[in-house]
DNA sequence: AACTCGTGGTT
DNA sequence: TAACCAAGAGT
């Protein structure tokens, strides 16, 4: 006896949502349609890890044009390795956490010199590269290999939390909904699955108002049967941010040049070009003023700006001076209308354009 | 384990 | 507009 009508075995949470990734997926330079992935083409996995560590903690639509200019530059691992460190940082600058920067350069000649520019092809591997971490490794080693690896970024975070209704707190709760990525993660296109997780994310189970009605995991979903999807992911409180105070000093020579200095390799803005500041620090009255300038001169105030960092909001006095042709104090010096090609930071280039407000083009 | 580390867009 | 937060890593 045999039964004729076998029960159709329901769609898997894999199944479910790599159906409406192949519907649904958004065109990205970096990526490889699932389409053109049929028809044999593979990701490279110098783009792809190019990608995840510009794309840490950074939106896809900063991330384009950075990705387009290292391509231009560097067309290789090996390009990058072999490039000056103070071009790569240049071309980094405006995109932030500049220590992925100096990792990226490291993790470029680690890969030439150590692996003949051919990149690991596992997670354990990848993990072991500067700049690459949990995420990174998983997400490279899936996308780039076809690794089953359990990918889980701030995305995938907030799809699990949902999807199981997860109360506890974030980050304590990581290892838990990790071990939820790793059941779901299928054998069967790993790589298309992390990235429909993360654009399922991105673009359907956002932060706020997620559109529930549009999601594959609607049927599925806890946090959406008790109608609180936005309950999720719960997370620790945080501390509020403090303020910092200080000066900064652009100097300015008759013909046009700029005082720069380089600062520390690590730390805040690590390596970075910069205008002489005073220190930041809590207080006021901490020689953080005009009286800490780098050098005498007729220095005159020419307002303030706000910097808002990651742990802290930063409020800088801006003074300006114009040197006397021939009188050159102890520094870096470069022509304003090529400041472009310095590895100036964001919160530099709004000093000196307080400064010198033709400084740079406005987009 | 908690803290450090940028920037720009969205709400 | 203040808060939130984005394909996290290193220490």
């Amino acid at each position: 006896m045999l039964d004729t009508l076998s029960p159709i075995p329901p769609l898997t949470h894999a199944a479910k949502l790599l159906s409406w990734y192949d519907r649904h997926h958004r065109e990205l330079p970096w990526r490889v349609s699932p389409s053109a992935a049929t028809a044999g083409k593979r990701a490279d996995p110098y783009h792809i890890w190019l990608s995840e560590v510009m794309l840490q903690q950074t939106t896809v639509q900063a991330v384009k044009p950075y990705f387009a200019k290292f391509l231009d530059r560097w067309p290789s691992v090996r390009d990058l390795a072999a490039a000056p460190s103070d071009d790569v940082m240049a071309a980094w600058a405006g995109l932030g956490y500049y220590a992925r920067a100096r990792n990226l350069k490291k993790c470029a000649e680690a890969v030439a010199a150590d692996h003949d520019g051919i990149f690991p092809d596992t997670e354990d591997g990848l993990r072991a590269l500067p700049g690459i971490g949990d995420y990174t490794s998983a997400a490279v080693a899936a996308i780039a290999f076809n690794r089953p690896s359990a990918v889980m970024d701030g995305n995938v975070e907030r799809v699990i939390s949902r999807l199981y209704a997860i109360d506890a707190p974030l980050p304590g709760s990581k290892p838990v909904m990790k071990a939820k990525v790793r059941e779901l993660t299928p054998t069967d296109r790993p790589g298309d699955f992390a990235q429909a997780m993360m654009d399922l994310g991105a673009t359907i189970c956002t932060p706020k108002r997620p559109a529930c009605a549009l999601c594959p995991f609607r049927d599925d979903c806890l946090a959406l049967a008790e109608h609180h999807p936005e309950r999720f992911p719960v997370k620790a409180a945080k501390k509020e941010k403090p303020v910092r105070v200080g000066a900064g000093f652009v100097a300015v020579t008759e013909s046009g040049e700029i005082m720069l200095r380089r600062r520390a390799e690590t730390g805040l803005l690590g390596g970075m070009t910069e205008v002489p500041t005073t220190a930041w620090t809590a207080r006021t009255d901490g020689g953080t003023g005009i009286d800490h300038a780098p050098f005498a001169a007729d220095w005159q105030a020419c307002g303030t700006i706000t910097h808002v960092f990651t742990h802290f909001e930063l409020r800088l006095s801006v003074f300006r001076t114009r040197l006397p042709a021939g009188i050159k104090p102890s520094g870096w010096w470069v022509p304003v209308e090529k400041l472009d090609n310095e590895a100036l930071p964001t919160v530099m280039k709004k000093v000196i354009s307080q400064a010198i407000p033709t400084a740079f083009a406005k987009h």
